[in-house]
DNA sequence: ATTATCTATAGATCTATAGATAATGC
DNA sequence: ATTATCTATAGATCTATAGATAATGC
C-alpha cells in the first residue's frame, strides 16, 4: 500500500487542499479528522504521518484557502481598464455568495481564526496582509484598500448570513452600487 | 432541589445569555452543553428540561446576542450631533476588537450562521435587518446604512484576524477614518 | 401531583496512537 | 531498510436520555 516520495507529497497537497474547500464550506470544527480523509480519498490513520495534529492542518489549509482565492480574484480582468469594478462585482456575486467553498477565505474563516493555535493566526495575519498588498496594487492607496476590503468582506458575511433572499441581494446590490460610485 | 417557576425562567435566562457570551468568543461548535451549563452554574442534564436540543439554544442565543449588542450600540451618546462618528469610534475600538463576548454578535457569528440549523438562519437575518434598521434611523439613508454596515463589520472581523499589533490597529484607524471623511 | 434539577450513563464522534502491511529506494 | 498507508483501538468529549430527588403549587 506503500506509494513514491513524490506521490506521498502529492496526497499531502491534496488534503490541505480537500480542506481548504471542507472547511470554508464547515468551518475548522465543523470537519474531522475522519471525514476529512474519507472525502481525500484516504483512511484517517494516515493523517498523522503528514500531519503532527488537527492545528497543524488548520493553518496550512487556511494558508492554502488565502492563496487560492486570492489568485482567483488576481486573475480576474487583468487587462480591464475598468479592473476594479469587475472584481467588486465578482466579489459580490450571489455566485460568491453561494459558493463559499471555493470564495474568499477571510469572509469564510477569518472571524474563527482567533479562536485556535498561534499558526492559524499567523496565517490569517499574513492573508489579511495579502489581500490587502493585492487590493493596493489595484486601487494605488493602501487606506482606501483597507476601507474597500472591510466593505467587501463585511457585505459578503452580511449576504450570507441574511439567507439567499431579497435581503440578501439587497445587500450585495447596495455594496456594489457604494463601492463604484465613490 | 427544585425551584420556583419564576426562578427556573430566570435559570432559563441566564443559560441563554450565558451562551450568546460562549458563543461569541468560541463559536457554536467551540462550547459543549456540559461547559456552557458548568459555566451558568447548573448540571447539564438540566438543560434538556429547558430546551429540547443544542439548535434551539444556538438560535435563541444568537437572538439574545443580537439584541444585547444592539442595545449597547444604540444607548451610545443618544443626544449627540456627531452620534454617527461616536458609534464608529466605539465599534471600531480596540477595545470592542478584544472583547468578543460582549461585543457585535454579527461580526463574531455571522459568518457561521449558514453552517447550523433553519432556526439559527432565521435568527441571523432578522439579526442583520435589526442592526440595517437601527443604523438607518442615524443615518436616514437604507442603503448608506448598508455600506456602512459592511464595512464596519468587515473591519471588526479583519481586526481581529490580524491580532492586536500594528496591523489590526491600522485596519481600524484607516476604516474609522474613511467612514467619518465621507 | 407536578416539575426543576441532579446523578449516572448510553451511544456516537473526535483526536491521536500502535502495530501490521507492502511497496519504494538505497 | 525505510516509510506511506491501512486496520484497529484507546481515551476523551459530545449530545441526549432515563430515573431519582426534593421543592413548588394546586
Amino acid at each position: 500500500m506503500k506509494v513514491s516520495r513524490e506521490k506521498a507529497a502529492e496526497n499531502r497537497q491534496h488534503v490541505v487542499e480537500t480542506a481548504a474547500k471542507l472547511f470554508r464550506e464547515k468551518g475548522f470544527d465543523g470537519v474531522g479528522v475522519s471525514s476529512l480523509m474519507q472525502a481525500a480519498g484516504m483512511t484517517h490513520g494516515g493523517f498523522y504521518k503528514q500531519f503532527t495534529a488537527k492545528e497543524e492542518l488548520i493553518a496550512e489549509a487556511m494558508g492554502a484557502a488565502v492563496a487560492q482565492s486570492r489568485a482567483r480574484l488576481a486573475a480576474a480582468a487583468p487587462d480591464d481598464p475598468a479592473r476594479f469594478a469587475q472584481i467588486v462585482r465578482m466579489y459580490l456575486s450571489p455566485a460568491h455568495r453561494d459558493a463559499p467553498g471555493e470564495g474568499c477565505a477571510l469572509a469564510a474563516l477569518a472571524a474563527e481564526s482567533g479562536r485556535h493555535g498561534a499558526g492559524l493566526q499567523a496565517a490569517a495575519e499574513a492573508g489579511v496582509q495579502d489581500y490587502l498588498d493585492g487590493l493596493t496594487a489595484v486601487l494605488g492607496d493602501p487606506a482606501r484598500a483597507a476601507a474597500v476590503l472591510a466593505q467587501m468582506v463585511g457585505a459578503l458575511v452580511l449576504a450570507r448570513a441574511a439567507g439567499q433572499g431579497a435581503l440578501s441581494d439587497q445587500i450585495l446590490a447596495q455594496n456594489i452600487a457604494a463601492l463604484l460610485e465613490e
